[in-house]
DNA sequence: TGCCTCGTCGTACCCCGGTACTACACGGCC
DNA sequence: GGCCGTGTAGTACCGGGGTACGACGAGGCA
């Protein structure tokens, strides 16, 4: 279940997003704010795994909320969907830390995709922002594997510290026998630590763990 | 009308494709390529809106077959659509001039938006690509103008081609019978090469290539 | 006192992954 | 022509991985 904050001043706005996000069922909002101000407060409390939002609202705006929210260090993904396309909002919004931004003039569908995208660590872009985007950085390309300072990935948020280790060493190319071995436990019991990790991380066997433990920085590349 | 053209070696997925555009009212497919050359002749003759372009073909391949087209001055967009998301497959056929990079696991309804979005203009990027684009961008990394050949790690340097591809998509965690299906091969076809990349390498199972994967940076962390 | 989470261990079952072969078509090369 | 690397495909086998259960002690907390 993806949870969901709406950042926006405009109330039928607000509506709208509710509606369209309460009637997907791996969908729920969590909160409404009217300012950024009020977002970040939001944020610190219910830590939704999205949140929509706008830039332009009373008081703080919403680049910098994003800004405040991407510095506390949490999980939430952001994602700008507001009713300007211009380049300096996207630029400085995606700067800030955002995983994405859509206009308001989005089929339903693709806000939708945009935020179960974000949701699961990827980003998007409004297809009119991402022909500029391209245009200006594509001669920078390819990126330097300089790893950013991420906070905790939402997926590994359920896991218990125990949990964690295991995965880690599953990262390191372990199999059940030999953890069993090194950490002085019964095969059934790493048995029982895999298949718990596997199903709170939605992962569907130890490869697709491995490569969750190196997006999620839990191990690193040699 | 969008006219568009189908570059693609494999009958099975122009069919697919061609269904797909025909189905919709405001597309239709003004011809069918098998391989790069052929790509540039039908674009030649045809000058479709878009061409939706793999990048493994025998001859010419994709890539090669965007740059020319790009290169006569053509107004003919290029959405590169293919089974491989792999980094230097993207970054060099955007180089190349295209307009878009989709992968073919998309759902139906993405591929089409991005042909509407690219024939308009805009520019599409798979969303897992997309999180690279902007990591990229947002931490302005230095340019590094050619494609980055990274000095080619001695555990891979044994692998062919089509190994390293399998060793890829591996490192992607796909199972024996995704790659059989996504590759159109069979499985005990799947198998052998695993076995070959396995015992070439040194590694005992597929978790330990994933990681020696990541290590040569064959596959990325997200 | 009762309830919950966490970590531990067990059994039974099934399927995928990996191994060990063999086989054949194709293209390049000597 | 003959050889070899590469990519493809097949059969047979078995062990580890993953699932679905149930169970229990320790500790936190209301």
């Amino acid at each position: 279940m993806t949870t969901v904050l709406i950042a926006d001043d405009q109330p039928m706005q607000r509506f709208g997003f509710r509606m369209l996000l309460e009637s997907q069922d791996d969908m729920t909002v969590v909160g409404e704010a009217t300012n950024g101000t009020e977002a970040t407060r939001l944020v610190d409390r219910h830590r939704p795994d999205v949140v929509l939002m706008d830039i332009r609202m009373p008081g703080l705006d919403g680049i910098e909320a994003t800004r405040r929210i991407i510095a506390t260090g949490a999980r939430t993904r952001i994602l700008i969907v507001t009713t300007f396309d211009l380049d300096e909002y996207a630029y400085d919004g995606l700067r800030a830390g955002a995983s994405g931004f859509l206009v308001k003039d989005a089929q339903p569908e693709e806000l939708l995709a945009g935020i179960r995208a974000v949701a699961s660590g990827d980003a998007v872009v409004a297809p009119s922002l991402t022909r500029r985007l391209l245009d200006a950085y594509i001669h920078h390309l390819p990126a330097s594997p300089t790893a950013a300072p991420r906070p905790e990935d939402p997926r590994l948020a359920t896991l218990t510290e125990r949990e964690r280790e295991i995965l880690t060493v599953i990262g390191q190319g372990w199999t059940n026998t030999e953890i069993a071995e090194r950490l002085h436990l019964a095969e059934s019991t790493v048995k029982t630590h895999v298949g718990r990790i596997l199903s709170k991380t939605g992962t569907r066997d130890r490869v697709q763990a491995v490569i969750l433990a190196y997006d999620t920085q839990l191990v690193m590349p040699a």
